[in-house]
RNA sequence: GGCCCGUUCGUCUACCGGUUAGGACACCAGAUUUUCAUUCUGGUAAUAGGGGUUCGAUUCCCCUACGGGCUACCA
């Protein structure tokens, strides 16, 4: 008996993905496939002017990067197309029609330069129940005057009628009771005089249309609640609205306010899921993919940025949130954004991933580095040697060349100091000994080489940082002996005949 | 200005009338790693203010303050 779940995600192409609408498409995600219903994406692409060419293949590429697929869109197809709002355009018409027919909207022919006057010499002027009076529209000129303008095909809009003096109510699944009067709302234009709908007039017939169930959108829609809900009423009922959830906005890290490309930008961390590149200025922004996040670490920090499941786990992967999530625990109040949180999530993710599920993606960064990893058995194991420090994927390369080719820089002011004749006999001796060994494994390479420091009076702590160098190039990386064994007896022989030549 | 939403450590948050107000990030200290990172242990740090309701308020109500959002022929 009751409706199937129908979720939609509908963004506005008009540049990058960001946060904030991922975080939307999420949870519409999540809520959709957890009660088996249907997630879907409509494109709002109604303002020409504002309409950015690829940006919708964009948003749905990174919604594929994140793994939220929807079930229906422009490009999936679907029972209830076209998802795009501009080829939807002679549907929205008739409703608007419809609504001046029935007494809730009329036609207005105020200019744009009407307005504009209008807004200067009234201070917080809005064409609303208490000026419309005083406007040129179909509520104040005469019939005939009216039916001769549009007769005349006069440029016009259809703009809503508030009621004067209406409690409108509704409950958001997140805020509950919300209440306005409807006096505050301004006769908003439901359609635009070239013939397109706004926003306003374009989400209702759709998610009627669509047979939309439940709808997510950013906090910033709420005071518009009213003008949609007042369409329902009039136009379809309010018994088919769909359910609302306004989501808690992402805010800037440092003060306050609503987080921007600006702000990002300013603070140098990326806001968009992948790299956006804008076509009318060329401008590259760099996006979470780019820049080394996992999919799984970037929708599960972005989960949790505005819900928890009340334990004191943090991590989660999509199908335990699908598991797990509940609109009820979503906060009510904006989040603002923390890089360094992100990157821990990244961390941990990469922490917990296995060689293999990260093996393709450290390829292509090896690749960016000039190295070209053929051997899978033993990129996994050098995988499994350097992810616990690796952040984001760009910190394989740096913690793992050494690995593939013998550093060309040694850092040998590391080590030149406290050089001397004597370690000089100890490495030769060294290559001595590893050439006899028949076992070449970290243990065995330790425990030799130990013994032989003894033997020679050395302290191992003296040698082993010159090791370090002379297979790493730096002090850094993962213990010497699993390098050592890793890269093979020839190769650690090798290096170290290098580093004693360079040496002297 | 008007309307709406919100307010717990620096940040993200837990607690849905009774807790030494818990966790995570960040930060600080110690241990481990004879590198760097990881890891481990510990530490600093919060209920915006004022009124109610109640035996008892972080929790419920009101006011104030602060923050945010909206107030386009943009979404």
């Amino acid at each position: 008996m009751s409706k199937k779940i129908r979720v939609r995600f509908a963004p506005s192409p008009t540049g990058g993905l960001h946060l904030g609408g991922v975080r939307t498409a999420l949870y519409n995600y999540l809520f959709a496939r957890q009660l088996g219903g249907d997630f879907i994406l409509r494109v709002e692409d109604t303002d020409q002017n504002r309409f950015v060419p690829g940006a919708e293949q964009y948003i749905i590429d990174c919604l594929q990067w994140c793994g939220l697929v929807p079930d229906e869109s422009p490009v999936h197809g679907g029972a209830y197309g076209p998802y795009r709002q501009s080829e939807r355009k002679a549907t929205y018409g008739q409703y608007a029609e419809q609504l001046v027919k029935d007494g809730h909207a009329y036609y207005a022919f105020d200019t744009p330069a009407d307005l504009d006057a209008q807004r200067a010499s009234t201070p917080n002027f809005q064409y609303s129940y208490a000026t419309r009076q005083a406007m040129k529209n179909s509520l104040t000129l005469p019939a005939a005057e009216t039916t001769a303008l549009l007769a005349a095909q006069t440029p016009h809009v259809i703009r809503i009628k508030m009621p004067g003096n209406e409690d409108i109510t509704f409950t958001d699944m997140i805020r509950g009771a919300v209440s306005f009067n409807s006096s505050q709302s301004d006769d908003k234009v439901l359609l635009k005089a070239d013939g397109m709908p706004t926003y306003h007039l374009a989400v209702v017939v759709d998610d009627y249309l669509m047979q939309i169930s439940h709808a997510f959108r950013g906090e910033e829609w709420l005071p518009s609640a009213p003008v949609h809900i007042q369409l329902w009423k009039h136009l379809f009922g309010l018994e088919h609205m769909p359910q609302w959830a306004h989501l808690p906005l992402i805010l800037k890290p440092d003060g306050n306010g609503k987080l921007s490309k600006r702000d990002a930008d300013r603070l140098g961390f990326p806001i968009f899921a992948m790299n956006w590149t804008d076509p009318k200025t060329n401008e590259l922004t760099k996006g979470f993919r780019e820049l080394g996040f996992l999919p799984e670490a970037f929708t599960n920090m972005l989960a949790m940025l505005g819900w928890n499941d009340g334990t004191e786990q943090e991590i989660f992967s999509l199908e335990e949130l699908v598991n797990r999530f509940s609109m009820d625990r979503v906060h009510k109040n904006g989040a603002k954004f923390d890089y360094e949180k992100a990157k821990w999530y990244n961390h941990e993710w990469i922490k917990g991933a296995k060689a293999e599920s990260l093996r393709s993606k450290v390829k292509e960064q090896l690749k960016i580095s000039g190295i070209t990893a053929t051997d899978d058995v033993y990129l996994d194991k050098v995988i499994t040697l350097v992810k616990d420090r690796c952040t984001l994927l760009p910190d394989f390369p740096q913690q793992s060349t050494f690995f593939f080719t013998a550093p060309q820089q040694l850092d040998l002011d590391a080590v030149k100091p406290k050089w001397n004749e004597q370690k000089k006999l100890f490495f030769a001796e060294a290559i001595l000994q590893f050439e006899l060994m028949q076992q070449w494994d970290a243990p065995d390479l330790e425990k030799e080489f130990k013994e032989l420091a003894a033997a020679n009076q050395i302290k191992p702590g003296d040698v082993l940082m010159p090791l370090r160098v002379m297979l790493v190039g730096g002090k850094f990386g993962p213990a010497v002996f699993d390098i050592a064994a890793l890269i093979g007896k020839a190769e650690t022989i090798e290096r170290i005949k290098t580093a004693i030549n360079k040496l002297g």
